[in-house]
DNA sequence: TCGATAGGGGACTAAAATGGTCCTCAATAG
DNA sequence: CTATTGAGGACCATTTTAGTCCCCTATCGA
């Protein structure tokens, strides 16, 4: 279905959660209260996302989690990346990629700039979109460029 | 990651080895041979494209698989589709989903939206491109559609 | 009609990824 | 000092994925 994990979604509600009230620090049991999951799994994913540097955290009592960055420059593939790793639709299409048929299946090429134009899309949609809360009308253009993919004149 | 399934990727391989001799009958034997790969773990996905309608089969001596439709008219989609189920990031951006919390996580619209806009991106993306074999670096420019966050789509 | 060739269906297993829980340690405020 | 809150990591259950195998059916041509 090409989905993302479970975590991984639950990681893009609370991210959202504390977007929409950035200037306070959130504790995991609130959080894990306001979004409706068990604690302890908000909770690693919370540490997932800290130590992909969206989140920072503070110990102790008043302490919690913030935004690392402003919800406009968090984008979705960063969300993705904490959790998954890096957005890669093939084995070949990222850094430790290891095919043995890189050489010789013929879609290797394709598939990896097919890879890149998703990246480009979920690196161009924020954290801040996502956390709009309703259904907004306004058509907020998202600029989603053209991603060039090997091809003949017939197209 | 947001990987497709090893299935899918040979998949796609088989597909576009089919769809550059678009002609003749090809036997999974002879496929698996071309691609390197087991030859049962051919013939499985082999069968999959055929009930999901991408490919056509003929039994018996001079049988074989061929394509239902041109390659034009075959998308990284159908392909997708056919071993994973529709594309879909999350649990809510299907038919069949069934996520206890669309009502309050806040994010759904969005990320249905953009589940959409990848949708869209890999229905643009046909079999005809995959099976280009050479690295073509013609910067022929597929036009895919900006896609509006914000819009409510006709989903 | 027979037999060789090729696909269809589906059961089955091994291995890996995923989701979720828990426990102990470390930092911080007051 | 102590209550609070995160860090880190071990651990397990379950699901998904990948791969294999067996037996049946269809088609062709000698
Ligand atoms: S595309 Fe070719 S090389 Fe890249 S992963 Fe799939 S098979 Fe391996
Ligand atoms: S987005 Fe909200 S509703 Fe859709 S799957 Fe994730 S949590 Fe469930």
């Amino acid at each position: 279905m090409l989905k993302l994990s479970r975590l991984t979604d639950y990681a893009a509600v609370v991210m959202a959660q504390i977007a929409r009230y950035p200037e306070q620090a959130h504790a995991a049991t609130e959080l894990a209260d306001a979004v409706q999951l068990p604690h302890p799994t908000v909770s690693k994913t919370l540490k997932m996302l800290v130590r992909a540097g969206l989140l920072e955290s503070r110990r102790g009592s008043l302490g919690g989690y913030r935004l690392a960055r402003p919800a406009t420059s968090i984008t979705t593939s960063d969300i993705i990346g904490a959790i998954e790793g890096p957005v890669a639709m093939t084995e070949c299409s990222h850094a430790d990629g290891d095919c043995d048929l890189v050489d010789t299946c013929g879609v290797a090429d394709n598939w990896q700039r097919v890879s890149l134009a998703i990246r480009t899309l979920l690196d161009s949609v924020t954290l801040a979109h996502l956390a709009q809360e309703s259904p907004l009308k306004l058509p907020v253009q998202l600029p989603i460029q053209s991603v060039t993919l090997a091809s003949r004149a017939e197209v």
